[in-house]
DNA sequence: ATCGTTTATGACTGGCTGGTCAGTCATGTA
DNA sequence: TACATGACTGACCAGCCAGTCATAAACGAT
């Protein structure tokens, strides 16, 4: 039997590399040398776990929104504004590695997003946000911790798009941890008086 | 005396080509010959006009920033919580064309938001957007209509995260007008419950 | 008309890079 | 030890495109 390896771990091995290398130079910069070059490996060898530069891209997204949608969906639904608020704050305070991503997302997809298909599949990421976070509030209102006249469908999408809005400039203008920490509990607060009864 | 021509109209015409080009195609993807073909000219003269194709993209920025200062900084100082209200609605609700704008911006400027340089120039502009809602939050406070306990300073600045990731989810996922307009009202509602006395 | 000057053009080129493939290597089996 | 098979490699190639430049057209002044 020939040596045998695990595919899994190498595409992860290679993702790895690709995002150091293009957070750096850009995608459009970088060439698949480059690449190779940083996961140790040779040019050739890249397309036997890749089809293309394209799809180590589409890759890269799809491991990254995994993370997000684990990372976002997975908190359990508080029973309390106050928790809910907290809910809201660990959200907008994404990791280091996360918010390095988004400028890499944004140059790879920007001209994506003229596609339909394309930007329909990351509005829908933010499409089911937003429903999780109405399905908080209206639970929170059947509660009586927020109060009935607050249109939960609506609101829930414009949570998120005021987090991502918080997440972004955090990616993008590399705000430091403290002060973006004080943007957050400035920004939690403000929601919590808003919604509260 | 020669023949002469308006060098500046002409800039503009190129860079309306190059505009209508890149968020169809994409900046990459798109050759400067294809935004010669858009602005009606030869290939040639678009290097009379600018130096190279990424001089072209900088103009198109500069023109767009210098559009966005004018829009979000003209507004009066608002004397009534409402009339705060109505501007940061208004300053949400960007024309088609600058959420147009959004998708090029981020393909061609996603890598240079590495360089410190770049980012600190663009995340200046949204310090200064909230430093102006500051003035405006901090003349509230004075005025009676904003409680006093809010910290005007960092409120400012997450307003302007707040209000761009609005901005950018419209111009992105392209909203519906009708259905954007809601979320801002939304917004906006729990803004001002969340500052009132 | 004609002349001098600016503006316009698009065929051409040189450099670059994604992707290929013929050959080599590593590992395990018989 | 010989053999089988998949893993790996990097020199090479084809195509693409930003930018150049030799030539021509447009224009205004006289």
């Amino acid at each position: 039997m020939p040596k045998v390896v695990d595919r899994e771990e190498m595409q992860h091995g290679i993702l790895d590399a690709a995002m150091q290398v293009y957070s750096k130079k850009g995608y459009h910069a970088a060439t698949i040398a480059d690449v190779a070059e940083a996961a140790g490996l040779g040019k050739g060898t890249l397309y036997l776990y890749f089809k293309n530069k394209e799809a180590i891209a589409i890759s890269m997204v799809d491991r990254h929104f995994k993370g997000m949608e684990d990372r976002f969906f997975g908190e359990a639904m508080p029973e309390t504004l106050d928790a809910f608020a907290k809910g809201l704050s660990q959200t907008m305070n994404i990791p280091d590695d996360h918010a390095k991503f988004i400028r890499v997302f944004f140059e790879v997809f920007g001209p994506s997003f003229a596609s339909d298909a394309f930007s329909a599949k990351v509005a829908s990421f933010f499409d089911r946000l937003g429903d999780h976070y109405s399905d908080q509030i209206r639970h929170l209102q059947s509660a009586g911790q927020i109060r009935d006249d607050a249109d939960a469908k609506k609101l829930g999408r414009v949570l998120a798009s005021l987090i991502d809005g918080m997440i972004l400039h955090k990616g993008l203008f590399s705000i430091p941890a403290k002060r973006h920490s004080a943007m957050r509990s400035e920004a939690v607060d403000m929601f919590v008086r808003g919604l509260g009864v």
